[in-house]
DNA sequence: CAGTATCCATTTCGATACTG
DNA sequence: CAGTATCGAAATGGATACTG
């Protein structure tokens, strides 16, 4: 066997054969997060197929680091974290935080549209919201696939995600630029710059378009100091290119 | 490009896209130790090949975590770490530290006799020993190989490891099986208890012998509390097994 | 929904040989 | 020593089809 396992006793070694694979550190995440079904967990792991999916899930249960429990009525499971896999949370969010501060702004293409909308609807301030069922409707343009609607379904402090038109009346409208979407996300950009510029536009009643920055909790991370270096590089780069 | 990247924006996909790929961690770790060049990294990093350790040291130093430095006098490069790969540190510890208390134990085939002395190597305790050159040899038993035998030439605060007689009179010869001298080594046995009881026979002058266990510092993770439940679980259904 | 089995394209990595 | 180029073997992971 080649290349399986770094044959190794380094305690380094050891966590990163376990922990480096792709897209395991993020099952995980989700997990600490709190998502328990295998479908949850799915659509919060960017492109992970269902194939891989279930092989993650298998492995770290055995590696002992998430539980599953056969569920009594339904099919399907629900998974859960041992000890070990909670010890790993602060290590998990430093590991997330130094990609906050660090790593380089993506290509279009890798600004996922649904993978916005699926962040959004974990981070929804539910306490600020109204007792009622709102509706937002969110239109993303400049992605790949041309425009990308998504709706967040906010009701008794739950909300839900739908990829199609729920059937429910929009609320809310929210459009824009799916870059400067991300950005405003992610704390490069503020918000509420963007609404008063008109480059994000919100559609609907007054007192929901006033709140809806207040409904927003935007990304964990937003505070994260960012140092890009090589950024700011290429940027004077550029500049000097064009005026030079 | 079918499976190259997470295409993502979050944090974490980011930072686990650059960082969990095979040995990637490993050897930003041994630059964090302090090696420098090419052949010292790679003799760190258990099991990686010069093709791979090239590949990797160009995308890290292409990311912004390390910097390679062209040697004027030899040949080769310096490499060194930016401040990203420094913010690396606290990480690349805490994961360390969790792998040492969640890991289970390895395989004999998995305890490399080379990566032990090279472990030993660095954490050489050369304020507690004499001004001399003192040559110390390890033999050790059970492992794949049959006999291993490695030098450590210390001198002045600098420590070599040789693979080969080094020419040099022993001073001290160790010998011992490869497990418990990694069990020792990683703190789960007690050095002393392990001499004194003839499991580890130390060979040459008194006041040396006697001063071996404080010359030898250990890993610097004996002090992380161990908690690996499938092994007890193991244990237990072993003896089961073993009795029922 | 909640997965699993199979097949195949893509990627990764080590060995070897080579260079200054 | 300090790497790089090439090649083939091994592993990975997505798509598809399938199950209860």
């Amino acid at each position: 066997m080649p290349y399986k396992g770094y044959g190794q006793y380094c305690p380094l070694a050891l966590a990163a054969e376990g922990l480096c694979e792709r897209s395991t550190l993020l099952v995980i995440s989700r997990v600490i997060d709190g998502c328990t079904r295998f479908n949850e967990i799915n659509r919060g792991v960017p492109k992970i197929s269902a194939t891989l999916l279930s092989q993650r899930l298998s492995r770290l249960e055995h590696a002992g680091l998430i539980t599953r429990l056969p569920l009594e009525n339904e099919r399907g499971s629900a998974y859960g974290l041992t000890d070990a896999g909670r010890d790993l949370d602060p290590i998990i969010m430093s590991f997330a935080a130094w990609g906050q501060k660090w790593s380089r702004n993506r290509e279009t293409e890798d600004l996922d549209p649904a993978f916005l909308a699926w962040s959004m609807h974990t981070r929804l301030n539910v306490d600020a919201m109204p007792e009622t069922r709102v509706v937002m409707e969110f239109a993303f343009t400049g992605s790949q696939k041309g425009l990308s609607r998504f709706w967040l379904v906010a009701q008794n402090g739950h909300v839900g995600m739908c990829l199609k038109y729920p059937g429910y009346d929009t609320d809310l409208t929210i459009s824009g630029d799916i870059r400067r979407s991300v950005e405003a996300w992610r704390g490069f950009r503020d918000l509420r710059r963007e609404i008063a510029d008109g480059r994000i536009t919100v559609e609907g009643p007054e007192p929901y378009r006033r709140a809806l920055p207040d409904w927003l909790l935007l990304s964990a991370l937003t505070g994260i100091e960012r140092r890009v270096g090589d950024e700011s590089r290429d940027a004077r780069a550029a500049s000097l290119a064009r005026t030079g």
